[in-house]
DNA sequence: CCCTTTGCAC
C-alpha cells in the first residue's frame, strides 16, 4: 500500500503574529528536543507559521519519535514535503533505533516500512536491521532479514554477508554460519576473522587454528584473536609462539595484541619476554593506554616483579578499578599485607569505589599474613560501607583467614552460618587450615563434605593423607590411598617450569628424560651435601607412596620444583634471580630446601605456586612460613 | 548524504 502524500497543505507565506521572545526560546528549545509526536506537531505548525524551511527540522529525530506511533504517516508526509530521500532519512532512523536501548524497535520499523512499501531497502537498511538483530541475538528476525538480503540481490555485498555470518555464529548457529561461509563467492580477511573469533568463543581452538592456517591473508586482528584465544583456553605457550611468529612475518602488534601477549607472559611467568613486550609497547606509543598498563601490572605481579608492577602503577596518569585491583592483588599474593591495606585506603581517598574483586585482594592479603582482625573488619565493612554483597569467594577468604589463623572451630561455625551452600573451595580452605594446625577431626569432617561435592578431586585426598602422615597414622594414610585407587582418582602430576632465554622448560616429578638430567642430578647431589651441613633433613612424610625410606628420599629429590631450580642455577648467570612456576602448591620439603639453597648459592629464588609467591632469600621466605 | 563487519584487563 502506497502512502497518500498530499493530505497536508503548506502555505508558502504566513504572517508572523504574536511572536514574543519567550515563546521563541521555547519553540527553539522544542525544535531540538521534542520527544513526542504531539510536540512535533507544535513545532511543525510553528515552522509553517514562521515560514521557516522544513529542512530546519532535525528529520531523523522526527522519524525517531514518530516511527512507531500513529504519527508514522505524518512523519512520512513531512519527509516528502521536505524533499529528502526517503531511504536516507529512514535509514538514519533505523540506525538510531539499532543503537538505542531497544534495538528491537529497528526491526519493528523495518517491518512497518515494508508493510507500507515506503521505499526499496538498500544495503544500509539491511545493515542497520541486521545490527539490531545481532545485538539482541534475534535469530528469528535475523533469518528473515537474511532472506531480504538474498531477495534484494545484495548477495554480493561482502559487508552484509559478513554481518549475517557473524549473526549466525553469535547466535550459536555455527552450522549455518559455516555453510554460508563455505558457499560465499568471495570472502575477505574480516570474514575469516569473524569465523575464527566465533569458533574460539565457543572453545573450538582446533577448528579456529585450521581456518587460521587456511586463510589467504592475515591482519593484525587475525593474529591477535588467535593469540588471545590461546591465552583463554589455557595455552599461553602457544600464544607466545604465535606472537613470535607474527613478529617474524613483520606484522606490527597493536594495543590489543600487546594486552593478549602480556596476559600469556603473565600465565607463563615469562618475565624476559614480558619486559621485551613492555619496551615494544612503549616504542609503539602505547604508554598511556590504560588497558595495556593494567595488563603490565598484572604481568609483573605474576612474574614476581612487584617493584616493576609498582612502577607501572605509579606512572599511570589515569587509573581504573582494574589498575587498583591488580596492584592490590599483587601486593597480596606477595605477602605485603600492610602495603596492601595502605594502597586500598589510598584508593578510597581518591574517590575510586572498590568492587568485589578489590575485596578478594585485600581479604587475601589479610589471610596470607594472618591479619585476622583486619580481615574480619574489612569483611563487615564491605556491605556496610561500600554496599557490596559478599559472594562465595569472599566467604572463602574468611574461612581461609580463620583456618590458617588456627581458629578452626570458628571457621567451621562460620561455614555453618553462611547464607549459601558451601562449595569445595570453602571446605578445602578449612582442610588446609587443619593441615597447618594438625586437626584430624575437623579435617575428616571437611573431607566428608569434599568427597560428596567433588569426589574426583585428588587434592583433598592428598591433603588428608598428609594430615594423617603428620600424626603418624599410617593405616589411615593407606586407607586414603586405597580409597583413591578404588574411586579411580589420579594424583594431578605436579609440574614446574622455568623460562630461560624465552624458552619455557617444563619439569615433572621424577623426570629423567631431560637432556640435562644427569648434570642436574650431579649438581643436586653437590647442593644436598652443603644443605645437610646446614642441618637439612629430608621430610619424607610428604611422599605418600608405599616405599622404602631411601626410595622416598630419592623420590623427594626428583620433585619438579627442585629439578627446575637446579636447571635454572646451571643455565643462568650467577647472582641473578631464579623464577619458577608451579602448578600446585609448593611442597613443604622443597620450601625448606629452597630457603637453604638461596643462602648457599646467594641467589634470590622466586616461586609462584597456585596460590601465591614465595621469595626465598638469605635462608628465609617472604611468606614467613605462613602459607 | 546513512557509510555498515572482527580483537583486549583485576
Amino acid at each position: 500500500m502506497a502512502l497518500y502524500f498530499s493530505s497536508l497543505h503548506f502555505p508558502s507565506t504566513v504572517a508572523n503574529h504574536h511572536h514574543s521572545p519567550t515563546s521563541h526560546t521555547l519553540k527553539t528549545h522544542l525544535l531540538h528536543n521534542f520527544s513526542s509526536p504531539f510536540e512535533l506537531k507544535q513545532v511543525h505548525t510553528h515552522l509553517v507559521k514562521t515560514n521557516t524551511p522544513l529542512s530546519n527540522l532535525p528529520l531523523t529525530r522526527v522519524g525517531f519519535v514518530s516511527a512507531l506511533t500513529s504519527s508514522f504517516t505524518y512523519a512520512h508526509q513531512i519527509f516528502a514535503h521536505a524533499g529528502v530521500s526517503q531511504v536516507f532519512v529512514w535509514n538514519s532512523c533505523l540506525k538510531m533505533f539499532a543503537e538505542s536501548e531497544n534495538p528491537g524497535d529497528a526491526v519493528l520499523l523495518f517491518y512497518k516500512l515494508r508493510q507500507f512499501n515506503v521505499f526499496l531497502p538498500d544495503s544500509f537498511t539491511c545493515s542497520f536491521v541486521l545490527k539490531a538483530c545481532t545485538t539482541m541475538l534475534d535469530l528469528f528476525n535475523g533469518r528473515i532479514v537474511h532472506g531480504y538480503v538474498e531477495k534484494l540481490g545484495l548477495k554480493s555485498n561482502l559487508f552484509l554477508q559478513n554481518m549475517v555470518v557473524n549473526l549466525y555464529a553469535l547466535c550459536g548457529e555455527m552450522g549455518d554460519a559455516r555453510l554460508l561461509f563455505e558457499k560465499m563467492s568471495q570472502r575477505d580477511v574480516v570474514t575469516w576473522n569473524i569465523m575464527i573469533t566465533q569458533l574460539i568463543k565457543r572453545g573450538d581452538m582446533v577448528e579456529a587454528c585450521e581456518l587460521f592456517t587456511r586463510m589467504p591473508e592475515r591482519s593484525v586482528r587475525s593474529w591477535t584473536v588467535m593469540i588471545s584465544g590461546y591465552v583463554q583456553c589455557g595455552k599461553p605457550k602457544e600464544a607466545v609462539e604465535l606472537f613470535v611468529e607474527m613478529e617474524g612475518v613483520g606484522v606490527r602488534a597493536n594495543e590489543v595484541t600487546v594486552v593478549a601477549v602480556l596476559a600469556a607472559c603473565a600465565d607463563l611467568g615469562a618475565l624476559d619476554l614480558g619486559r621485551r613486550v613492555h619496551e615494544y609497547s612503549n616504542r609503539s606509543g602505547f604508554r598511556r593506554n590504560i588497558r595495556v598498563s593494567n595488563t603490565l601490572i598484572d604481568m609483573y605481579v605474576k612474574c614476581g616483579c612487584l617493584e616493576d608492577a609498582r612502577r607501572v602503577f605509579d606512572e599511570m596518569e589515569e587509573r581504573t578499578i582494574f589498575s587498583w585491583s591488580a596492584m592490590i592483588q599483587g601486593l597480596a599474593i606477595h605477602g605485603q599485607a600492610e602495603e596492601t591495606l595502605r594502597i586500598f585506603y589510598k584508593m578510597i581517598e581518591t574517590g575510586m569505589k572498590p568492587n568485589g574483586v578489590t575485596f578478594i585482594g585485600i581479604l587475601h592479603a589479610c589471610s596470607h599474613m594472618g591479619l585476622i582482625e583486619d580481615g574480619r573488619k574489612l569483611f563487615s565493612s564491605m556491605t556496610r560501607d561500600y554496599g557490596i554483597i559478599p559472594q562465595i569467594e569472599h566467604y572463602g577468604c574468611i574461612v581461609d583467614l580463620l583456618s590458617r589463623g588456627g581458629l578452626l572451630q570458628e571457621a567451621y561455625e562460620f561455614i555453618m552460618n553462611m547464607p549459601m551452600k558451601p562449595n569445595g573451595i570453602i571446605w578445602g580452605a578449612l582442610l588446609g587450615g587443619c593441615r597447618v594446625h594438625k586437626n584430624v577431626d575437623l579435617a575428616e569432617e571437611a573431607t566428608r563434605h569434599l568427597h560428596q561435592l567433588d569426589p574426583l578431586n585428588d587434592g583433598y585426598y592428598v591433603v588428608l593423607s598428609n594430615i594423617y602422615a603428620q600424626s603418624e597414622r599410617w593405616e589411615d594414610v593407606a586407607r586414603v590411598r586405597r580409597l583413591m585407587r578404588n574411586r579411580g582418582v589420579k594424583k594431578t602430576p605436579g609440574w614446574s617450569s622455568i623460562t630461560v632465554d624465552e624458552v619455557v622448560h617444563e619439569f615433572v616429578a621424577g623426570d629423567e628424560t631431560h637432556p640435562q638430567a644427569q648434570e642436574i642430578f650431579r649438581m643436586w647431589e653437590k647442593l644436598l651435601g652443603k644443605m645437610k651441613l646446614k642441618g637439612y633433613v629430608p621430610n619424607t612424610s610428604v611422599v605418600l607412596l608405599d616405599m622404602e625410606e631411601k626410595e622416598k628420599e630419592r623420590f623427594l629429590y626428583r620433585h619438579s620444583e627442585k629439578l627446575a631450580l637446579v636447571f635454572g642455577l646451571m643455565n643462568t648467570p650467577p647472582g641473578t634471580p631464579i623464577r619458577i612456576l608451579k602448578n600446585l602448591r609448593v611442597c613443604e620439603d622443597c620450601h625448606t630446601a629452597f630457603k637453604l639453597i638461596s643462602e648457599i648459592v646467594n641467589r634470590e629464588i622466586v616461586v609462584r605456586d597456585r596460590n601465591r609467591f614465595h621469595c626465598f632469600k638469605d635462608a628465609s621466605c617472604s611468606c614467613r612460613d605462613y602459607w
